[in-house]
DNA sequence: CTAATGTATTATATTTAATAATACAGTTAA
DNA sequence: TTAACTGTATTATTAAATATAATACATTAG
């Protein structure tokens, strides 16, 4: 599961954070379980350990993990009372694709399929 | 419409790709309706015309417009034979984004609505 | 012919990405 | 206490991507 593509022109600090992310959006990895040390990841990736702690520090950012120092690094638990700093991003996101599939002719049905799948089967994959 | 954002740290010319794109998906921009020139938009948006080359390279690419020496750059009528280039990322996109979101925990019906009203007014904006 | 078009090339400078090598601060376990 | 492991920060260097600049060529329209 964590393999970079080098075909992928993504910066390779990018691709780690997607991946670590799908690990947790999956529910592969659970609320507050440890994720690799930078040194472990930078080592099994075989990329330099500022690479992954770009990640990081990104996926923090974005409220997915948190760090504590000498401790390591965990999956954030999901706040309820906040809205995530991706929410509104995440919304525009949706729409702009949406449009998009719509001038390219997607039907409505085929569209709708995949939001209820996911929401379905409670998440990515099939 | 067509103005640069310096604080969006994208390269200049993928938010230039995507505001043509914008246009062409809500209707400003109509089929076989011509664009401004390469050199026409780089005085414009005070950019070097390279840049602006690059931008309508990856439009034609991915399939929105097209170009013919001296003449200038179109808006390319939708293909309805062949399946758009475009047309498989886009919809991976979609159910990553919807995966997201529903890790966050937003509502079902707050997704459908965002569908809904996209299709419903034919296109983007609102 | 002239002017405008898309397209291509080469060069240069700037910014970003990635690696490398350390160092520091705090925790854990021996 | 010590040794090993954590996250974090810094500085340096290299490589790649981005953007500009200056031309040039082929084609079309007037």
């Amino acid at each position: 599961m964590l393999q970079l593509d080098y075909r992928d022109r993504r910066p390779l600090h990018e691709q780690i954070k997607e991946k670590i992310k799908t690990l947790i959006i999956t529910g592969v990895l659970q609320p507050d379980e440890r994720i690799p040390s930078v040194r472990e990841l930078a080592q099994l990736l075989t990329v330099n350990p500022n690479t992954i702690q770009r990640a990081y520090k990104d996926l923090e950012a974005e409220g997915f993990i948190y760090s504590i120092r000498a401790k390591g690094s965990f999956v954030a638990p999901r706040e309820r009372s906040a809205p995530h700093p991706r929410r509104e991003e995440l919304l525009q996101q949706l729409e702009r694709n949406v449009a998009e599939l719509m001038y390219l002719e997607e039907p409505l049905e085929q569209v709708l399929e995949i939001v209820y799948a996911v929401y379905k089967k409670g998440g990515l994959n099939g």
